[in-house]
RNA sequence: CAGAAUAUAGUUCAGAUGGCUAGAACGUACGCCCUGGGAGCGUAAGGUCACAGGUUCGAGUCCUGUUAUUCUGACCA
């Protein structure tokens, strides 16, 4: 491609609306351009890389057995009420009527568009074990986009969809498409890392996220330092945490805490670490009231919380509620006398003379001690881990950082053929419902990821296979014939030997069109200037080095070809 | 959804206390010059000052409302 004939509008400014690298990035060198809050045009180069990484996902999907088909991108809103997801999406979701009046979604994902699909075609375990797989747009309504194509209302997802005749075969398919993500991903030259997760509204039992990790990531991913163990926020386990039997408890003794409501007022009040301190919260749920205790550093996971209480509607009790149970304003709550339930996290139930809430206004109580001062019904893991926690497996250190969440791996077990009605008939002809499990891929934020960890000051570093381009071609002087003829021949050269070229053909100054070269990021950067003239040579820079080496044009191809071999 | 900020040229921004024909840089077009890191000179085009009301002799500037965008948090299959 010469650059005269495309389309590649790059900007010398930083776009004030972009927050991260990624997004500036993006926007600079013409790959994307904003239409409104969380919804992106991509330009020429961007749909060029979009359309690598997408050949790559097919090649690997299609290795593993997996079949590409296309599923509507509207649904009606019948099918969500159905797997009662419509509710699970909430505002999120992207609805509208029709002209009939009938409600319809722009999809936000398709599990239920597949299941009703394949409930109708699928009847017998001999067309069994099936995996379907698309690359579609998918729409959610962000409450809050942000980051660029990281959290967008409009994005493109790999989506994929096994369907088995037990947990066996689910498994098989499940690790099938573990494995072909790891390719994915190896082969985008990402560093990934897969980790447990919480298979949140998704539904299911197991669960992996494939993360890179990032600072501007949204997800927070506990990994140890020395085992294979990795979780995300919501999933990660704390090794449990030892009592100290050194210390004899006390008795204990109420102290005037005037207005003090938080654990930080508190614990400097009293010159009491947090971490001897109990947080008391009240939490409703299927209109009962229950008691959970965390240590004062620590934050209480209500996904964990959830699964202890076999409950899907929990939330903080209301004020009322909590004056009413504690018999005092909120902020002194604490587990001495309290009538209802109490649950403890591992970590309360191993303190010694803590100090907790005393259910009376401006009051606490010092050196308390569980067991012998109050009574704990229930003790669990129901907080979140904290960089001061410990591997549940191997007891070393785990070390807490954000990531960028670009696959989800999920074993959906029965949830949605269950609520469907997909059934097949197994050799004894018996009804059984189908063994489902579901496979997500973030495309553009692979795109997004890529040029978060690899850019410098001037601009993007494409790897080879997602590059818009492989070669890059810079003519220095538009109007020196010699040069120009050259750089066309090595680009018709090139071109034909199906290398991915452009050829920077615009009457520009050399300095312009190497910063556009930078900005861009093709991953090998042919410079045909004065050195023609004095040795008769081309030089080849990479973008990822610094080093310049020199060829005659009668062995570039060779020379980039080499140069490719290098990069992959 | 809560809190906050912002909205002026294609882009990035200036435009105290209200005052004449709204500016700069970059970009764009044309000309000159130049051709190894966004060089220089000149000329020109380019504006519903987000929108709607209001106060005022007079509003880009003050007030009210609306909308949009961004940030922080909540939420997030």
């Amino acid at each position: 491609m010469k650059w005269s004939q495309t389309f590649i509008p790059t900007l010398k400014e930083t776009p004030s609306d972009a927050e991260v690298e990624s997004h500036k990035l993006m926007i600079r060198s013409g790959m994307i351009r904003k239409l409104s809050a969380g919804i992106y045009s991509y330009l020429p180069l961007g749909t060029k890389i979009l359309n690598k990484v997408t050949t790559i996902i097919r090649e690997e999907m299609d290795k593993s057995g997996a079949i590409e088909l296309s599923l509507p991108a509207l649904q009606p809103l019948t099918l969500l009420e159905l797997s009662g997801r419509i509710d699970a999406f909430g505002d999120d979701l992207l609805s509208m009527k029709d002209r009939h009046k009938k409600g319809i979604a722009l999809s936000p994902t398709h599990e239920e568009v597949i299941t009703d699909l394949v409930k109708n075609e699928v009847s017998s375990y001999k067309q069994l074990p099936l995996i379907l797989y698309q690359i579609q747009t998918k729409f959610r309504d962000e409450a809050r986009p942000r980051f660029g194509v990281l959290r967008s209302k409009e994005f493109l997802m790999k989506d994929a969809y096994s369907f088995d005749t037990d947990d066996d075969s689910l498994n098989n398919s499940y690790q099938k498409m573990y494995d072909t993500y790891c390719r994915i991903f190896e082969r985008c030259k990402l560093d990934f890392l897969a980790v447990e997760a919480d298979t949140g509204a998704m539904g299911g039992d197991v669960s992996h996220e494939f993360m890179v990790p990032n600072e501007n990531g949204e997800d927070v991913i506990a990994k140890c330092r020395s085992c294979d163990y990795s979780a995300n926020r919501e999933k990660a386990e704390p090794s449990p945490i030892e009592s100290d039997d050194n210390v004899t408890p006390d008795d204990p003794k109420e102290v005037s805490t005037p207005n003090m409501t938080t654990i930080k007022e508190v614990s400097n009040f009293l010159g009491i670490e947090s971490n001897k301190m109990v947080k008391t919260l009240i939490y409703t749920y299927d209109n009962k009231h229950v008691a959970v205790l965390v240590r004062g550093d620590h934050d209480v996971n209500e996904a964990k919380l959830s699964k202890v209480l076999s409950s899907d509607e929990i939330a903080l009790a209301n004020e009322e509620t909590v004056v009413e149970l504690t018999n005092a304003p909120v902020g002194f709550a604490g587990p001495i006398g309290l009538k209802t339930q109490i649950i403890a996290d591992q970590a309360v139930t191993v303190l010694k003379n803590c100090v907790v809430g005393g259910n009376k206004a401006d009051t606490h109580i010092m050196n308390v001690n569980p067991d012998k001062d109050f009574k704990i019904d229930r003790a669990a893991d129901i907080r979140f881990v904290t960089e001061n926690d410990r591997c549940p497996k191997c007891n070393d250190v785990l070390d807490i950082s954000n990531g960028i969440e670009l696959g989800h791996v999920f074993k959906l077990g029965t949830r949605y053929s269950d609520s469907l009605g997909a059934k097949f008939l197994d050799k004894n002809g018996k009804e059984r419902p189908i063994v489902m499990g579901s496979y997500g891929i973030g495309v553009n934020r692979i795109l997004a990821a890529t040029i978060e960890k690899s850019h410098d000051s001037n601009g993007i570093i494409w790897p080879l296979p997602l590059a818009p381009y492989e070669v890059l071609i810079v003519p220095i002087n538009f109007k020196d014939e010699t040069i120009m003829d050259t750089a066309t021949k090595i680009y018709d050269e090139l071109c034909d030997a199906g290398i991915d070229t452009l050829l920077d053909d615009r009457d520009q100054r050399p300095g312009f069109k190497f910063k556009d070269a930078d900005l861009i990021g093709i991953p090998i950067r042919i410079t045909v200037g004065k050195r023609l003239k004095e040795t008769g040579e081309l030089e080849i820079k990479l973008r990822s080095k610094e080093e310049v080496y020199y060829a005659k044009p009668e062995n570039i191809l060779t020379e980039i070809v080499k140069h490719m071999d290098s990069l992959r």
